[in-house]
DNA sequence: AAAACCACTGTAAGCGCTTACATTTTTCAA
DNA sequence: TTGAAAAATGTAAGCGCTTACAGTGGTTTT
């Protein structure tokens, strides 16, 4: 029964759980069971109460509903950043999977800054969010420890490792970076360069140097300081530093510039073309992500293709499955894929000759 | 690995508020107040909850935090799309802004579908935000009786409207896309084209093209259907359209493409290169939204510039105000610009001569 | 025909927090 | 010194929902 203490006020409040019910000739618990398990409940009750929920336009109370029931049925999500469309398909496909099992996703943006990011798992953790998603496998101790306290369930994605303790969904940057550096060299290229995002607070941009390094190594070759530039992922960046790198005399100028990103290889193959630098005939260029631009560009990037909807999909299924108590793999590593377009090619024979 | 200092109280239960409270030797009100009113609380006590609060690794519960006080201090935003870095800015922003306040936002891609976004709206409503923020103006009729009947707080962004009877923070799709035809019409272009997004369910999209028939018709001209071509976001929608439109005789060509936005122009301009079409010297090709990469193509993009990161600024601060009681301007219209790069010159002397 | 079972529905005890109100302690002007 | 206001803290009533448990009839089993 009701306390029948506001019952007077007809005046648009919003109807609650016990108002259904009210109106239906029913309990709560009826109610409460006709949203979440129908199929416990009479037809004729079913219909009644249906009806009087769509009557009263009755919406659920989240918080009430999260308090009593240990679950908020949210996932959260914490990316680097929007403005690289790279994240978007991979979170796109998370939530399109966590959509159909009745999940929603919260999204957060740290700026590629670990505090911000501990102070966003932390109000997530608030907010009762059921598991979270991280992007790349470093983060600070302290969130690690908060989340393990609290046994909060998390996985990495973006990034995959042998080594990590945690759940992770992703791919080796570090053996792609490689690759990807191995055909060059196969191409005859001995002067690399790299314009790398800010490896500080990122595994991933820190992982693919150490793939070219990788790369090189084996041949005996290595990739001098002064043909590293670390910028972040902006395409003005990418520009800047290709002028320094290209910038010097013809036979100290790299053959091979490995960007860290595509974004950061559209800034170097834009920037060649506006100062004349014939691309791939004076200088290899190649990108990481394989963006939809890439294809359209001319030359087209050569390029690693991530499989980020594959990715989104696995994630927000281990979390599902972790969730209903089903088993899943811990780790799942997902192939990436040289892409060979038009901005890579032979180094040009005056380097060889002078070198 | 292990850092060593954690993890003292294993296998605990997530302390509550009222754990904190015994801990500290306090009511669970004085704890609450520490968390929310720390001013109203003595030093001595304060410094003893605070502590143990650090102690315990206590984290406030917020689905009983909003229960109890009515407010989730979390505003939700629903965007069509997360492919386009076109959203990302304006997010950006309003997260920066509302995270200064203490708010956290989330965020729900609707796809361009009406039905999808009610769903959302209604997950969101039952999470409880404080506000919503939607894009355009154009909605289903049930969102906003749901949002109405509910006195939930929202507002629309990325469309400024006169006749709109809801709150909206945004610029005029219309008039800016007259102005960048007018801008054509004074090269002397004549035979126009555009290369629309998808209209329906996009109120944007619809009055670009709007906008660019009011300014043909003042000049007596008009946007002929065989002229007029529709296509989702896409670059590839771009290049074929653009194929479809430039594959006549010269003289049926159109010599000013306006895209309805920069992703299509991207793809029109590509095509163009790939294809031998000069730009401008052939035909002139438009954008709309000024993206990063638009002035760093060659040739450089002529578009129009949207104040993005102002939107997102004013649009947090407007829900940022009504949920502080303060007043605030029901519309706000914000000023776009019209950018003028390579991509635009006067048509070709060939096409007017055999007109 | 009584026992046992079943499909439904109701009862009521919380979930962890905020907050109006009550109570105690401190401050300070007269 | 004293009493009243101010400041600090405690008490306890919910917030709207879920869910164990407890009926309530009706149907089947023995």
């Amino acid at each position: 029964m009701n306390k029948g203490k506001r019952s007077q006020n007809i005046a648009r409040k919003k109807p609650t759980l016990g108002d259904v019910a009210i109106a239906a000739g029913v309990s709560t618990a009826t109610v409460s069971r006709v949203l979440n398990t129908p199929e416990a409940v009479g037809d004729k009750v079913r219909t009644r109460v249906v009806q009087q929920i769509r009557l009263l336009g009755y919406v659920r109370d989240g918080a009430a509903r999260a308090l009593a029931s240990k679950s908020s049925r949210i996932i959260g999500a914490i990316i680097p950043t929007l403005e690289s469309a790279i994240f978007a398909s991979g979170i796109n496909a998370v939530e399109k999977r966590l959509d159909e099992a009745g999940y929603s996703l919260v999204l957060a943006v740290s700026s590629y800054d670990m505090d911000h990011e501990l102070r966003q798992i932390r109000e997530m953790m608030e907010q009762g969010v059921d598991g979270i998603l991280l992007v790349g496998n470093e983060h600070l101790p302290e969130a690690f420890d908060l989340m393990n306290q609290h046994q909060q369930l998390f996985a990495n994605i973006w990034a995959y490792s042998e080594e990590t303790p945690h759940f992770c969904i992703g791919f080796d940057n570090r053996s792609a970076s490689r690759q990807i550096t191995e055909y060059l060299l196969e191409l005859g290229h001995q002067r690399f360069s790299t314009i790398a995002g800010i490896t500080k607070n990122n595994d991933r941009a820190a992982l693919r140097v150490e793939g070219i390094k990788d790369a090189l190594q084996a041949q005996g070759l290595e990739l001098n300081d002064n043909y590293i530039v670390e910028k972040s992922f902006d395409m003005w960046e990418g520009r800047h530093a290709t002028r320094f790198l290209m910038d010097r005399p013809k036979n100290e100028r790299p053959t091979a510039i490995i960007c860290g990103n595509d974004v950061l290889a559209f800034g170097c193959l834009l920037e060649c073309l506006h100062s004349g630098i014939k691309v791939p005939e004076d200088v290899s260029i190649t990108g990481f992500d394989d963006l939809p631009l890439s294809e359209h560009l001319l030359p087209g990037l050569t390029t690693v293709h991530i499989p980020t909807e594959e990715m989104g999909r696995q994630a927000a299924e281990f979390l599902l499955d972790a969730l209903a108590g089903k088993p899943h793999k811990p780790k799942v590593e997902l192939p990436t894929q040289l892409v060979v377009r038009g901005s890579t090619g032979k180094p040009p024979l005056i380097n060889n000759g002078e070198n």
